[in-house]
DNA sequence: GTTAGAAACAATCCT
DNA sequence: TGTTTCTAAC
């Protein structure tokens, strides 16, 4: 038997071996669909002699696409060539080379949302329209599910009936004529520009399809109509189209996935064959079960039959508790006990939770606790100022028409060029009709801008001399000389703050990815660079070489597997989040409800959920229900808490009336100020166990000095020196500082 | 032109 | 609660 066919199920060799054609893989959770693909690839290549550059594999991550391509050269030996990527940086690597048949340059630079906020702000003050009416976010979500169902602005404009749509309309139009003046794309761009390529540009598609023959694509449930498209277009001439997905993990309908793409896919690749995959080789039979039991609650689904024979495993546990803060205590604490006594590693827990402002207590206790961690999400690490103030050195340097990048640093660090005179330079620049750069260039010919004439001229001369440098400069010597020269990093220096310190910590991070793109990247330019950093993803960053707890929310967490999985917030109103409930839409609660199955189908081994009764929301402190999600779940397969309890699984009868703010209307919300879990700690302790002069310890500073304590009339005010972080003044509630003997 | 402090405002999930 | 924008003072 070929070796890439051994130790598969019936199924799963049939999916491999069935090369030729549409097929369609109905692939359960943990039922070894990547497996599957990963085989399926080296055999196309060493079975069926097909050449590893005519296959193309669309993963859902590039995490996941990195350790498919590793897997396959494995396999198969290395330097493979098979195309594997995600949907998104496959189009930007197309785009990169023939975008300017369709009147782009092909050093375009990749806007991320806050980019793209910056522009809508533009439009909207340009347009005249009532900010209070049309928020930046709100318009830009309507063009981003325009795009995503690939509907142009004069589409739009078209089918607007409502003097709303219009102005949208014309907000969608001067939207993309900004970004197009600013050689600019946004991520939802690169599907439509790509599939914009190929419908009208023959040339382009027939090689594409030629070089692409065998196609596969992942987590295909969540896909959109322009991943749709794109993927149709490839595979019309040699129709080898292989998709894989399960419609029950179908999480992404927010960002335009389209369920109808694997529920019509026999019907659109006529003569597709479907094999399903139906054994799970991830969980215990508990597990397994208390996710059918919540999936089952859907109506719109393909019925199918999970099964393990992995034995019935430990029951689920359910634990509630009276503050979030008690709940997160009690994760922490368990991981901990958990890891020290049964001698695991930490990186086989994981806590996910539906929103990322969850995050912060679980921080918090995992510090206190001495936990290794690593939060996935939250403020991306290229969102962060800094780095995003050296991206746009880069991006003004590699592309002179990126007027929001050039803008953003034409005064960072502070070289005294303000507001009006970069308004002076922008309206010339509109006058002219050339770039903010261009206009900069020219800066003695605008009127008014009297003595800042030489300071602009300081900062373009520095950009063009960038510019020549990158002739001979790599990616990382040219950020060094970068961060270098403007000041960047002696401005920071001198702070002396613990803040500064931290964005220091990332520049060197920064810089060493630079590094490593060097070496890997094959010589590849600033616009590759700043391309595969625009397109990471908060998972990508993750590393399974560092043994550690991983913090996250359920989305983040698709695809992934742990032994022991807890899932925080099982309360309506978290989770499912209010806006599901309330919004009258029952698909919204059954998105909910999958994105619960993809959380409880990740646990391995073990599973707990934990609930809180209260939860502050905005500063506000609500009365939370257990989540119906738990309920729906038979007691059988669930042990409660005696010790304490709390388990008490279903809400008593006062409780189940009262109104958890994810009640029938928000009027109902009960407030508590009294109960905010920030008050207790504000309570002014009677003394205090250090005094001046002692050393103390602090979470986050480390240890120091205390220089004096001033009682003041609701806390005492502590000095302390600290040996790492300097001198800070805190409140001596909120610091928990600990004496050291 | 720059800064800090106050007021206003916000509403998942993600490339 | 946390972040962003506005305003007033340096």
């Amino acid at each position: 038997m070929n070796q890439y066919l051994e130790h598969l199920n019936e199924p799963q060799k049939e999916a491999v071996e069935h090369t030729e054609g549409p097929l369609l893989i109905l692939a359960g959770a943990g039922s070894g669909k990547t497996r599957v693909l990963t085989n399926r690839v080296a055999y196309l290549i060493d079975a069926c002699g097909v050449a590893p550059w005519n296959i193309m594999a669309i993963t859902f991550t590039n995490k996941a696409a990195g350790e498919m391509q590793e897997r396959v050269e494995k396999m198969v030996g290395s330097g493979s060539g098979v195309w594997i990527a995600t949907f998104h940086s496959s189009c930007a690597r197309i785009l990169r080379r023939y975008i300017d048949r369709i009147g782009y340059e092909t050093n375009f630079t990749i806007y991320d949302t806050d980019d793209s906020r910056q522009v809508m702000k533009t439009v909207i003050s340009r347009l005249n329209l009532n900010p209070k009416v049309y928020k930046e976010r709100g318009i830009l979500a309507r063009i981003s599910a325009a795009k995503n169902e690939l509907i142009d602005p004069e589409m739009f404009r078209r089918e607007a009936v409502t003097s709303d749509d219009c102005n949208i309309a014309d907000a969608y139009r001067m939207y993309q004529q900004i970004l197009k003046s600013n050689n600019a794309l946004d991520f939802d761009d690169l599907l439509v520009k790509t599939v914009e390529l190929f419908q009208s540009d023959p040339e382009v598609l027939a090689y594409y399809q030629e070089k692409f023959r065998y196609i596969m694509i992942d987590e295909y449930q969540d896909t959109n109509t322009a991943q749709f498209l794109f993927v149709k277009l490839l595979a019309d001439r040699y129709r080898n189209i292989c998709v894989v997905g399960d419609d029950d993990q179908s999480i992404y309908k927010f960002r335009g996935a389209n369920i109808r793409n694997i529920l019509d896919f026999e019907e659109t690749f006529g003569g597709a064959k479907v094999i399903r995959l139906e054994q799970n080789y991830r969980s215990t039979q508990n597990i397994l079960n208390a996710a059918n039991d919540v999936i089952s609650n859907n109506s719109a689904r393909k019925e199918k039959h999970l099964w393990s024979d992995h034995g019935a495993g430990a029951k689920i546990r359910f634990r509630r508790f009276d503050t979030a803060y008690d709940e997160a205590d009690f994760i922490a604490r368990d991981i901990a006990e958990r890891a020290a006594s049964r001698k695991c590693p930490y990186s086989s827990f994981a806590v996910l939770y539906r929103t990322n402002a969850q995050s912060r207590m679980f921080e918090e206790k995992f510090v206190r606790e001495n936990i290794p961690y690593k939060l996935v999400g939250g403020v991306n690490f290229y969102a962060r100022k800094e780095i995003k103030d050296l991206l746009s050195y880069l991006k003004t340097i590699d592309n002179g028409m990126d007027d929001l990048a050039c803008q953003r640093i034409i005064n960072v660090p502070k070289r005294g060029i303000g507001q009006t005179t970069v308004g002076r330079i922008a309206s010339f620049a509109a006058q002219q009709s050339v770039s903010f750069f261009e206009a900069a260039l020219r800066a003695e010919e605008i009127p008014g801008i009297g003595r800042s004439a030489s300071k602009v001229a300081g900062f373009t001369n520095q950009i063009e001399r960038y510019r020549a440098m990158t002739d001979y400069l790599g990616v990382r010597e040219l950020l060094e000389t970068i961060i270098t020269e403007t000041g960047y990093r002696t401005d920071l220096e001198a702070e002396k703050t613990p803040e500064a310190d931290a964005r220091l910590e990332n520049i060197d991070e920064l810089i060493s990815k630079a590094a490593d793109f060097e070496e890997t990247g094959g010589g590849a330019g600033l616009s590759e660079f700043l391309q595969q950093v625009s397109l990471v993803a908060d998972i990508d960053t993750v590393d399974d070489t560092t043994d550690c707890v991983l913090l996250m929310t359920l989305h983040a967490a698709k695809g992934l597997e742990f032994d022991s999985v807890y899932m925080a917030g099982m309360e309506d109103g978290t989770f499912p989040g209010y806006l599901s409930i309330n919004s009258g839409d029952p698909t919204e609660l059954e998105e909910e409800r999958r994105l619960c199955y993809v959380g409880i189908t990740r646990a391995k081994k073990e599973l707990t959920l934990t609930a809180s009764r209260t939860r502050v929301v905005r500063g506000e402190l609500y009365n939370m229900r257990t989540s119906r999600f738990v309920r729906e779940i038979p007691d059988e397969l669930i042990e409660m808490d005696q010790e304490t309890g709390y388990g008490m699984r279903r809400d008593d009868r006062k409780e189940e009336q009262a109104q958890g703010y994810a009640g029938a209307s928000r009027s109902v919300k009960t407030k508590m100020p009294a109960f905010r879990p920030r008050d207790f700690k504000v309570v002014k302790a009677d003394h205090l166990d250090y005094t001046t002069g002692d050393r103390v310890r602090h979470v986050k500073f480390g240890e120091g000095t205390v220089q004096s304590i001033v009682e003041g009339g609701r806390d005492y005010e502590v000095t302390v020196n600290f040996d790492k972080a300097g001198v800070r003044k805190m409140f001596a509630s909120f610091a928990k500082l600990e004496k050291l003997s």
